[in-house]
DNA sequence: TTTCGTGCAAAAATTTTGCACAAGC
DNA sequence: GCTTGTGCAAAATTTTTGCACGAAA
């Protein structure tokens, strides 16, 4: 069995970046968050582990990692943008208006027709985010 | 025939705001645009037809048409807010990496499928923002 | 005439940058 | 040793807000 899903350090070198514990830091963080943290939130959690991280180290990590294509920036509305490890598929985002909950939904059809319809207007996806804001109507699968 | 396309003040009655020039300005500008201008944009186009708009005008008027619903905020990626006219249909917005370009596509079959996928999760669809980042890699409908 | 909108300037919020020092390779 | 990354503080950018005055209903 591989070392793969834990090695931030050859992760980082295979991306072309320097090792620091900084960027090793903020890559777990965002490997081992369910979320999508923003600036700030990853700011605390890096702190938790080492004090002395400073917030324009995350925003300069995070431009760094999301220009490697190891992450994804997420901008969303009346919000600081969140972050996202690079998903394997594209998926969309829900944003419960009422909880504020950022759910995530992966449509293989959507993703062919919407693929297609590019294709067919001379466009390559390089990449997509879709915000979905929605009200819950009732339990899942119900109704 | 109707005046309705350009009876801006009876859209703003309607909408439950008080009828004011610079809200008139403004709504006229937004459905007179082919693209999606944003907050300084829509300032200078204002003052283009009166000098004393202000921008804290322009800011409180957007979030006043946007919660009447006449109007939606569009947040891409790395530059400020750009608003549209309320679409009749849902689109997704495609920018063009290279140039910048903002063009709009809809797709029936897509918005269908989506509002099916949020109903099996117990979702009601309140609004919806596809951004597509896109390179062009042909002139449309060839190859 | 009462309520709400506007302009101005100041403030808030998020993100970026200059610089000196430290660390990676 | 050369190059790149980091922390700090200051700056830039976008958006919001307090206040006094003016306009809409």
């Amino acid at each position: 069995m591989g070392a793969e899903t834990t090695d931030f350090a050859q992760a980082l070198r295979d991306a072309g970046l320097r090792v620091t514990p900084q960027r090793m830091v903020l890559l777990s963080i965002l490997m081992g968050s369910a979320d999508h943290p923003n600036a700030d939130e990853l700011l605390a959690r890096a702190r938790a582990v080492d004090d002395s991280v400073a917030l324009a180290t995350v925003y300069r990590t995070l431009s760094a990692l999301e220009e490697a294509g190891l992450i994804r920036k997420l901008t969303l509305e009346n919000e600081p943008a969140r972050y996202e490890i690079t998903p394997a598929a594209e998926h969309e985002h829900i944003v419960d208006i009422d909880s504020g909950e950022v759910i995530e939904i992966s449509c293989d059809e959507i993703n062919r027709l919407r693929r297609e319809l590019l294709d067919r207007l001379g466009y390559e996806i390089v990449s997509q985010n879709t915000l979905i804001r929605a009200r819950r109507i009732r339990k899942p699968g119900q109704g």
